[in-house]
DNA sequence: CTTCTTTGTTCCGATATTTGGAACTCGATT
DNA sequence: AATCGAGTTCCAAATATCGGAACAAAGAAG
């Protein structure tokens, strides 16, 4: 198969050369077209889906017809799409059986006693950190709207704090393919102002986000390493500017690296060998 | 094809009968094995889903191949595999956006403000009921354990509430499938007794679990039907049988029912006509 | 140390599935 | 009536999947 486009008689179709483009045949044409409806805003009707997923229209048809029989979309009675339940009922055994999140849930409530502030655990996936759990004040947190999400890694603290954690060569294939997108006046806009950034975030074990990824928040972040592990994490405290200085966020610096610390090593343990407990 | 099922040489093996044989394909395949792996309780290993998935060796290691490529699935280190992180973010997207969700939940949490008890929302797919939301006391909710779990109808308030509203020849369709295990002394245990309450909830409108699915545990359910579209769902007020008299619950039922109305034409409007709003 | 298992990975011809352009249906609009 | 747009169905050609069997690698037993 080509790429992701729809592409018609493939010339050289030399193909991998870049990232790793081969595929997942039928599943990932699949799983695109998934993505492409539960990513968008409502309801989308046939012709919309065609237009995001360049996929042709009897192709198309027939995925989406597998996607629904399979639960993973529900059709309306105005035939548009919408996702379906089956999503929810897998995710949640995922989230809730997830066991690192497990190990370091105690973790991150005292960091949130402790500082009163909202508290994320985030993993690395590729360029991107992945909120997996968040301890905010009082109100009912629910599967928070955070949870799930995938922020850049470059505008992040926790992203930039993982960065830090990888191989050098590893970190450069990840910096050589990202985008910088301007998010607020602050966001990183090169690779070289990053690289020096994680440098310094090397040597002193944190991370800052300096409302870089949103304006009037900032947070500081430490990387956690599990050992045995290829999973690379962090963990941040994040708060409104005018709540929050960096003075403030310094002095938190330690707590959060000490409680990553503490996460990385009890999830080894309880990671590495065996299976779950009861 | 066959079916689903691997076997060898299959005598008879016509396992599932009917239904709606035939399937979705290679999609159909891939998403048997990431449940196995996924409703497991522990990170599988290969021989582990060969067992559950009854695919033959070549196939499973390609689909397993293609699921992590995907990021459906992670392979750890020690080759066993996960639920990867994407399913994470696709279904934080799906309930996040779920606006049926949205319309329900002030009605949720005013159910929960009068009773003091746990409420929830469920949808029925099927012959199940798979929980969206869920409102309870203090204790911070986080993606609930519930959220996204799937209960059999014949043994829970919402389920019986919702099918309720079915039109006869459905109902039956769906009770003749049904395999009625006995969770408690107090479980239906046959379509008769299932049926025959189930009229008298047509009735009353509202329907009871009288520790039907877990010892200790009742609620009292009213079913929501959304005119315009094929919806079915129902909420609930559950306690443990303690606090909760049989009395108490027939006392909220009144209420109970006017949210499921309330919910049920809230949706009907915003549900119906345009995308969705800001 | 050798032999036997057990577990995971790779191969490859046969074949069923997918592919995608085009024709078709149905309803709304002009 | 004729045109347009959206969704669905068809079918020969292309290709990804299928799955048995051979192959490696790591343990366990002898």
């Amino acid at each position: 198969m080509g790429g992701n486009e729809a592409g018609g008689m493939s010339g050289e179709l030399t193909g991998i050369a870049d990232g790793e483009a081969a595929g997942t045949g039928t599943l990932g044409k699949a799983m695109a077209v998934l993505e492409a409806v539960v990513m968008a805003d409502g309801p989308q009707r046939f012709t919309d889906i065609l237009a995001t997923s360049g996929q042709p229209r009897g192709t198309l048809h027939r995925l989406l017809s597998h996607l629904v029989e399979e639960g993973l979309l529900v059709q309306r009675r105005d035939l548009s799409y919408e996702p379906g339940l089956r999503m929810l009922t897998l995710a949640s055994r995922s989230w809730s059986g997830n066991r690192f999140r497990d190990v370091a849930e105690p973790h991150l409530r005292g960091l949130h006693e402790l500082t009163g502030e909202t508290v994320h655990l985030g993993i690395l996936r590729e360029a991107e950190i992945v909120y997996v759990d968040k301890v905010e004040s009082r109100q009912t947190v629910r599967m928070s709207s955070q949870i799930g999400k995938a922020s850049p890694v470059y505008c992040t603290g926790i992203g930039k704090a993982a960065l830090s954690l990888l191989p050098q060569p590893e970190l450069e294939r990840l910096v050589a393919g990202m985008a910088f997108h301007a998010f607020t006046p602050h966001t990183h806009r090169s690779a070289e102002t990053l690289l020096a950034e994680i440098a310094d975030i090397r040597r002193d074990g944190h991370a800052f986000d300096r409302e870089e990824h949103e304006i009037e928040i900032r947070c500081v972040a430490a990387p956690i390493r599990v050992s045995g592990s290829d999973l690379t994490a962090g963990i941040s405290v994040t708060g409104p500017a005018y709540r929050v200085s960096m003075e403030q966020l310094t002095a938190w610096s330690g707590a959060v690296r000490a409680a990553a610390a503490a996460i990385g090593e009890e999830a080894a343990i309880r990671l590495g060998p065996g299976r779950g407990g009861p």
